[in-house]
This record gives C-alpha cells, sequence and structure tokens, in this order.
DNA sequence: CTTCTATGGCAAG
DNA sequence: TTGCCCTAGAAGC
C-alpha cells in the first residue's frame, strides 16, 4: 500500500471527505486516547503530503502527522460507523463518512515549528508541484553510495517506496549498484521525470502499474498480473520469472534489509 | 494453531 | 549490520 502515491491519494480523500467542517475523533484501540480527546470536536483545515507523510492541519494550528510504515492502512467508509474490528488506532467521523486507522508507524500531534522540521529533513517529492530535483541530485552526484539506496533514502527523494526504486531503476536501464556520482545529469533527470510521471498515475489509478503500452497482458497475451499492490510491473516481485523484455531471469537481492528486484540482462553493470 | 511476509524507519552496536 | 516497532492476511503444519 503505502509508498508516496497511497498517502497523496489520502491527503486528497481527506480534504474531500472531512476539511471545513468539525470532525469526532476517537481511538478505539485506545494507544492514541489522548491525541484524538485534543482533535475531537476540531475543524480539519487542510490535508498535506511530503513523501509518505500524511499532515492532517486543524483550526487550532495543530497538525496531526500519520506515517503509515510498513504495514500500515485507511479505510474510509459510511456514517453511522459500525462498531471498529480489530486495531483501530484513530477513527474519524465527519458528516457522511469514517476513516480508520490501523497500524501506523507515527500517529502523533506536531505543532507548526515540528511540522517545519519535518519538511526541512524529508528529500523534494516527485508529487509536490514545489519540489525541486536539484536538491536530490546535489546529494546524488556526490555520493558513493549505490543508487538503488539512494532513492530510498527519504531525506534524498521522498515519497519513492521499493516498487517505484525497483520499476524506475528498470524503465531506466540503470544497474542498481551504481554509485550515485556515476550517475550522469541527464540520467538524473530522466529518473526524476520518469518517477514524477509514474507517482502521478499511482495517484490517479490507486496502484502502480509501470509496463508500457507494448508490456501491458493485452499486447503480449499473458495473463494479467494478480499481486497485492495490484499493477503491472517490470521486475518487482518477479523473481525466477523472465524479463518482459529481454527474458533474462528477474532477480532478487537483499540491499539495507530490504528485496531489491531487478534484470541483469536489462540493467547490466 | 504457528510462522512468515509486507509497498518503512528508527535506534543501538 | 541487527533488532525492534506497528498489523493483518497468507502459508504451512
Amino acid at each position: 500500500m503505502p509508498e508516496g502515491h497511497t498517502i497523496h491519494r489520502l491527503a486528497a480523500e481527506h480534504r474531500r471527505v472531512f476539511a471545513g467542517r468539525a470532525i469526532r475523533a476517537e481511538s478505539p484501540q485506545g494507544r492514541f486516547a489522548a491525541g484524538a480527546r485534543q482533535i475531537d470536536g476540531r475543524v480539519l483545515r487542510e490535508a498535506d503530503a511530503h513523501g509518505k507523510h500524511l499532515l492532517l492541519g486543524f483550526d487550532d494550528d495543530r497538525w496531526l502527522h500519520v506515517h503509515l510504515g510498513i504495514y500500515g492502512k485507511y479505510a474510509f467508509g459510511p456514517v453511522p460507523a459500525p462498531a471498529p474490528v480489530g486495531a483501530v488506532r484513530l477513527r474519524l467521523t465527519g458528516a457522511d463518512a469514517h476513516a480508520d486507522l490501523r497500524g501506523p508507524n507515527t500517529c502523533e500531534l506536531l505543532d507548526p515549528v515540528d511540522v517545519k522540521a519535518l519538511h526541512a529533513r524529508l528529500g523534494p517529492d516527485p508529487l509536490r508541484p514545489d519540489a525541486d530535483p536539484d536538491l536530490a541530485w546535489r546529494r546524488i552526484s556526490r555520493s558513493h553510495t549505490s543508487v538503488a539506496a539512494l532513492l530510498m533514502d527519504q531525506s534524498v527523494v521522498a515519497g519513492v517506496g521499493n516498487i517505484y526504486r525497483a520499476e524506475v531503476l528498470f524503465r531506466q536501464g540503470i544497474a542498481p549498484a551504481t554509485p550515485g556520482r556515476e550517475l550522469t545529469r541527464e540520467r538524473w533527470e530522466a529518473v526524476w521525470a520518469d518517477l514524477a510521471a509514474l507517482m502521478a498515475e499511482g495517484v490517479r489509478a490507486g496502484r502502480i502499474d509501470t509496463v508500457r503500452e507494448e508490456h501491458t497482458p493485452e499486447a503480449m497475451g499473458r495473463p494479467p498480473r494478480v499481486d497485492d499492490h495490484g499493477g503491472e510491473v517490470y521486475v518487482y516481485r518477479r523473481s525466477g520469472m523472465p524479463c518482459l523484455v529481454c527474458g533474462t531471469e528477474v532477480r532478487t537481492e537483499s540491499l539495507v534489509g530490504r528485496n531489491l528486484f531487478y534484470c541483469p540482462g536489462c540493467q547490466p553493470g
């Protein structure tokens, strides 16, 4: 679920459903009881996303900061909301919808100074109009770290997760182990542009699709992919299967505790 | 039942 | 690098 496109969708959904009106807040699970009491009855003024961080601004100038981590989830539904199922950390209820938050890595209240600091420690987000890709380029072009690790570093680029990382490197034909400083500026600009397009499409569709027209299931006469994230991809979780472009077996290896997927044929080096 | 896994990120060593 | 946190569903007995 939660790469940057998911969080931008959640921000839009909160805006659409809750903004401008007082909401009720509670913590059925109890772990955010004190925070929920402080939000309860407030008006939601704005909803913002920076990378994988969701920020909800309330009328007392405080912000709810949510980070889903690897298994956090939101579930929106109608009112009246049914009795909560499972570990619901936070339930927001508005005039005609409710939102249940389960399993977040972070769920806390921040003041404007904290929010500013949060933005400052995050790199440019390809989904934000104010993003400056040169800030990322300055880090990447001086780094001996692999481009695969740099793309997952949220202080370099915000919002890219394991799927977009693997897929953009595949689409750009870049070997994951390539040190940042060996990328040319042109290559980086292509990566950034591709991320911006792929992630914008992810926001629109609500899933991650990265295969080009000529490699879709219809075009290739292959069965559609069925996976949790629901999208058509080139390498993510396709290890052992033939590359859709060159037929080489897709490989996986562990990098900084995460599975990295790539095609040795299309991403030589 | 139990164990494993996941689209994250942090602190400790 | 390892361990730990958060949760739910799938996979393995």
